[in-house]
RNA sequence: GGAAGGGUGGCUGAGUGGCCGAAAGCGCCGCACUCGAAAUGCGGUAUACCGGAAACGGUAUCGCGAGUUCGAAUCUCGCCCCUUCCGCCA
C-alpha cells in the first residue's frame, strides 16, 4: 500500500507508475473519494463529539428525543462513510509501489532487461533429452500417474529423484543458516489477511486456492475460509504483523521451507508439460526486513540474489540475471530481478527458464501489515521489506537432468548433493 | 467431536450501562534526596486517523465484526483465539 499523502502530493508520478505498471486503478478518482473520505470523517466526527458531550450524564426525557435525533443522523452518515472508506480502501489495495529509476518501462516481458549471464553451457556431442525423456527412461517422474492421481500438471518423483528434491532443500537450508538467517517452517493455511498483507491479494486471488467452508454450515453457523500457500513469504512477513520492532534488531533475516501451491488458473496450455509449471512444489525462501532506507534495502537485494547465485553457482548450473519491467514486476515492487537458470528443452523461452525471483517492496507491504521499528530517535517508522528464492524444487530439476545428462544415457547428480544423495550417478534400472 | 471457563494498556490485574482511554501494582522515563547507588518521594508513561505551521483540539480503539441504547469494556448475535476435562487421532 502507498501512503496517501505521498499519492495526494505526487499526483502525475502516480498516474505514471500507474501506467506503466498496467494498473488499472485510477488515482484521479481515488483523490476525490479521499476528499469525499476525508470531509465525511470531520463532519461526522464532529457530530460525534457534540453527542458524546450532551452524553456525559443522564439526560431529561426532552434531551433524550434531541439526542436520538442526532444519534440517527450519525448513524446515517456513518453509514455513508462506510460505503465511501470501502471504496477507498479497494482502491488503495491497488495503487502500486512507485518504481526504480533503473528500471526498465515496458508492458510484458519482452522490456524485460538481461542483467549478466553465468556458467558455462553444456556442450552435448550427442542429441540431447528434455527431463520428461530422462525422467520416464531413468524412473524418475512418473507425470501419467501423477496426473490420473491428481489431475492435470499431477507428478510423482520417484528415487533419486525424491532424493535430490530434499537434497537441495537441505543444502538451501544449510546455507541459509551459514548466511546467518533464521530458520522457520511456515503455515501453509493462511488467513487471508496474510495475503493481502504480502500483496498476493487482491489481484492474485485467482491464483491461490481456497480452502474450508465460507458458505453456511449445516448448523447454521459459519467457519472463516484459509488459503493455500504460494509461497513462505506471506507467513514469513505475516510473523510479524502489527509488531513494532527495535532499530537494533534490524535487519530481520528469515528463511522460511513450505510447501507451496498454485492454481495456475489463467495458464492452461502454458508450459503444459513436465514439471515446470506444476500445482504443487517445495520451496525454501528468503525474506528482510530492514531500515526506512532506500540504498541499504538495494543493497539487501543484491546480497541475496548473491545467495541465491551462489546457489546455482553451487550446483554448476548456468543461469542468467533479468530485471524485471514495470508491466512484468507486480504491483508492489520497487525493483525486481529474475534469476532464469539454463534448461536446454526450454527453446520456447530462450533456454531460461524462472527458477528464482529476488524483489524489493520498500514499505510497501510494511504499510499493509503494520510493520514498524522504532528508530533511534524513539520514532517509529515502516520497514521495508525484500523476498527471494534459494530454491524451489523440483523445478530446478529440470535443469540438473537435462544440464547434467550424459550420452551413455545417465544423469551425473552435483557434487554438492552427493553427499546428501548417496549416489553419484542416476542410471537406468 | 462433547462439556465448561476465559480474551482489558509493555506485563499482572480491577472494572457488569454514563463520573472509564480505563483503578492498583510491576516495568520504563524524568526530577528530588545522595559523594554515588539502593530505598523513598513527586511527576510522566498507548496507537491510529481527521483538523492545525505548531501548541493543541476532535474521533476511534478493552480479541475481531455487527447490533441494542440518548450513551457500551460492561447487554445481544456472529467470527477468531486461549485454557481445562472427556472422546478420537499422526
Amino acid at each position: 500500500m502507498m501512503d496517501i499523502k505521498f499519492i495526494r502530493e505526487n499526483k502525475d508520478l502516480m498516474k505514471e507508475v500507474a501506467k506503466n505498471k498496467n494498473s488499472k486503478v485510477d488515482i484521479d478518482h481515488l483523490l476525490e473519494v479521499d476528499e469525499t473520505r476525508r470531509n465525511l470523517i470531520s463532519e461526522v466526527e464532529n457530530l460525534k463529539a457534540e453527542l458524546n458531550k450532551r452524553s456525559k450524564t443522564k439526560p431529561g426525557p426532552e434531551e433524550i428525543a434531541a439526542l436520538k435525533e442526532l444519534s440517527g443522523k450519525i448513524k446515517e452518515m456513518d453509514a455513508k462513510l462506510s460505503d465511501v472508506e470501502n471504496e477507498y480502501h479497494g482502491m488503495m489495495l491497488l495503487v502500486p509501489n512507485i518504481y526504480s529509476a533503473d528500471t526498465p518501462v515496458g508492458s510484458d516481458d519482452a522490456a524485460n532487461k538481461e542483467i549478466s549471464r553465468h556458467g558455462k553451457l553444456p556442450k552435448f556431442k550427442f542429441e540431447p533429452k528434455d527431463h520428461i525423456t530422462l525422467g520416464k527412461e531413468l524412473d524418475l517422474i512418473d507425470l501419467e500417474a501423477g496426473a490420473k492421481t491428481s489431475g492435470y500438471r499431477g507428478y510423482y518423483l520417484k528415487n533419486e529423484a525424491v532424493l535430490m528434491h530434499f537434497a537441495l532443500l537441505w543444502l538451501a537450508i544449510n546455507k541459509m543458516k551459514k548466511y546467518g538467517f533464521e530458520l522457520m517452517t511456515t503455515p501453509t493455511l493462511l488467513r487471508e489477511f496474510a495475503l493481502v498483507g504480502s500483496g498476493h491479494f487482491p489481484e492474485g486471488k485467482d491464483e491461490v486456492y481456497q480452502i474450508g467452508n465460507p458458505g453456511r454450515l449445516s448448523d447454521g453457523s459459519t467457519k472463516e475460509e484459509t488459503f493455500l500457500a504460494g509461497t513462505s513469504e506471506p507467513a514469513l512477513l505475516a510473523y510479524f504483523v502489527d509488531k513494532t520492532l527495535e532499530e537494533k534488531d534490524l535487519p530481520v533475516k528469515v528463511c522460511g521451507f513450505s510447501p507451496c501451491y498454485r492454481s495456475e488458473i489463467g495458464s492452461y496450455g502454458k508450459d503444459a508439460k513436465g514439471l515446470y509449471r506444476i500445482h504443487e512444489f517445495m520451496k525454501v525462501e528468503q525474506v528482510v526486513l530492514c531500515k526506512n532506507n532506500l540504498e541499504e534495502s538495494l543493497e539487501w537485494l543484491e546480497k541475496m540474489r548473491g545467495i541465491a547465485e551462489e546457489m546455482l553457482q553451487d550446483l554448476g548450473l548456468p543461469y542468467r540475471v533479468v530485471q524485471l519491467s514495470t508491466g512484468d514486476m507486480g504491483t508492489g515492487k520497487y525493483k525486481m530481478y529474475d534469476i532464469e537458470t539454463y534448461m536446454p528443452s526450454m527453446a520456447s523461452k530462450n533456454f531460461y527458464g524462472e527458477t528464482h525471483s529476488d524483489s524489493n517492496l520498500t514499505d510497501w507491504q510494511a504499510r499493509r501489515l503494520n510493520i514498524k521499528y522504532k528508530n533511534k530517535d524513539g520514532k517509529t517508522e515502516l520497514v521495508y521489506t525484500l523476498n527471494n528464492t534459494v530454491i524451489a524444487t523440483p523445478r530446478i530439476l529440470i535443469a540438473i537432468l537435462e544440464n547434467y545428462q550424459q550420452k551413455d544415457g545417465s544423469v551425473k547428480i552435483p557434487k554438492v548433493l552427493q553427499k546428501y544423495c548417496g549416489v553419484k550417478v542416476i542410471k537406468k534400472k
